[in-house]
DNA sequence: ATGTCC
């Protein structure tokens, strides 16, 4: 059924479904691959049969089902002849992940993690539907929708060097409010500054292990010290904005006589209103996030203030794993213009992309791996891997490997809470719920995942963090 | 992921 390229490179044939344009890639280790349900791979030859795909349509380790093309996935399209989709970037557009770094270590802070929790929790608020501390007008929603993390900032959450340390600088230009529903305004404006559900959350930890001194100490990452990750997307906003979005991509599918194998791979081919209609739709929704971890990061800056003052918290590095953008790659020798999708996949530069932001060109992007609940998650480097084998990409985390009805059947939410605890890890919950269908044991560990993009040089690992205080939603 | 089905 697949055909092994390499170690930790496997191939979905041709052969695989009818209409593929190109093969399917999928980057994995023989043990994870043996938890890859088959669904999965026949997502991967589904996107493979979509119009001006280029080399492959390509998933990560973590990769399991998700709407359409699979969460995990990578795809590029050229901007002749190719198409942008929904399925591709997600429901949680520009769900991402940012570390802050503390100058605290573990002596300090671990008498003081619960306390630290407990006002996380209050502070920044979780849960479904949760709405936020801050009322912004329908002008500044605007503002949040083009300007995202730097309108943040100039509202006075954050500093202007938050903005040098994020992707993209902390918005993505052709964020068209104008192509935002009233409904997607009217969730989205007393969301932002919350954290969400699901595996969102805001995390204590300590760095426990460096596997790269000279890239951890440009990170500015040494053992013992004590980081913040904050793991969340766009809320209702993104979400109302890609169903809206779906729903005239359907109708393009039609008018443009596009063959589908799903359904839910609708699309519409790059140049067309629709795709420029959903493409300013969906940076205003990834702008939207940005913002929100942006106020977040606020939030938890004032909460260390009052148990540690003058403690800093700086931002490592922010990153978006669910987002299409231009960008340009080699393809066979020569540079084109591609729509790369990354769907539960992050951007992995290696030295030298412009992009990066100038704090770290020299060295590849940061990518951020976040763990499940209770597992380490990791900090790498974008390699030269990356460039060559997935237009520049890694994996986004540990991937589920259970549906959510059945990890609430196997766990309690209040066993899992008390594992946690004799670990030494404090969580603090909405939901009892949400702890059973968060349990460490439904995703696939984190280490063997980052293993395999280390392995490819896809991402170099730099240091691994473990946690001691979890908010979820 | 998500006012977990207008």
């Amino acid at each position: 059924m697949l055909n092994r390229v390499d170690d930790n490179i496997f191939e979905v044939p041709m052969g695989h479904q009818k209409g593929m344009r190109v093969p399917g890639r999928i980057f994995i280790s023989d043990k994870l691959l043996t938890q890859v349900e088959p669904g999965t791979i026949d997502q991967v030859a589904n996107v493979a049969t979509l119009p001006g795909i280029v080399k492959y349509s390509m998933a990560m380790p973590d990769a399991h089902l998700g709407y359409g093309f699979p969460i995990g996935g990578v795809a590029a399209f050229r901007e002749d002849g190719g198409v942008i989709s929904p399925g591709g970037v997600g429901f949680d557009i520009n769900c991402g992940v940012r570390m802050l770094r503390t100058d605290l270590f573990a002596k300090d802070a671990v008498p003081m993690i619960s306390s630290l929790v407990d006002d996380l929790f209050h502070d920044v608020p979780s849960g479904v539907g949760a709405k936020g501390r801050l009322r912004v007008s329908e002008h500044e929603l605007d503002e949040v929708f083009t300007r995202g993390a730097a309108w943040a900032v100039e509202a006075g959450y954050g500093v202007p060097e938050d903005l040098e340390h994020c992707e993209e600088n902390g918005f993505m230009e052709g964020g068209k409010p104008d192509q935002v529903s009233l409904k997607a305004r009217k969730r989205g404006r007393p969301q932002l500054g919350t954290l969400g559900s699901g595996n969102h959350f805001l995390e204590i930890q300590r760095v426990d292990r460096i596997f790269d001194d000279g890239l951890a100490r440009r990170f500015g990452l040494s053992e013992g010290q004590i980081t913040v990750m904050i793991h969340c997307g766009s809320r209702g906003a993104g979400h109302q904005i890609c169903t809206d979005h779906l729903q005239v991509l359907s109708r393009a599918v039609r008018k443009y006589g596009i063959e589908l194998p799903d359904k839910q791979l609708a699309c519409a081919p790059l140049g067309t209103p629709e795709a420029e209609s959903y493409f300013g739709a969906m940076a205003a929704a990834a702008n939207y996030a940005w913002a929100n971890r942006q106020i977040i990061s606020a939030w938890t800056r004032e909460v260390f203030e009052r148990h540690f003052p003058g403690a800093s918290l700086d931002l490592v590095y922010d990153i978006a794993h669910n987002v299409a953008k231009v960008e340009e790659h080699s393809v066979d020798g020569t540079m084109e213009r591609l729509v790369v999708h990354r769907k539960g996949a992050t951007r992995a530069f290696g030295p030298g992309r412009r992009e990066i932001p100038q704090a770290y060109r020299d060295l590849g992007q940061p990518v951020i791996i976040p763990g499940s609940m209770g597992t380490p998650s990791y900090v790498l480097c974008g390699g030269e891997g990356a460039m060559r084998l997935t237009f520049g990409s890694a994996c986004h985390g540990a991937g589920r490997i259970m549906s959510r009805t059945q990890a609430k059947k196997i766990y309690g939410g209040s066993e899992v809470k008390e594992a946690l605890m004799r670990r030494g890890i404090k969580v603090m919950a909405t939901h009892p719920k949400m702890l059973s269908e968060e349990a460490p044991e439904v995703y696939k560990p984190s280490d063997e995942v980052v293993e395999v993009v280390d392995q490819l040089n896809i991402a170099r690992k730099v240091a691994r963090v473990v946690p001691l205080g979890v908010s979820k939603g």
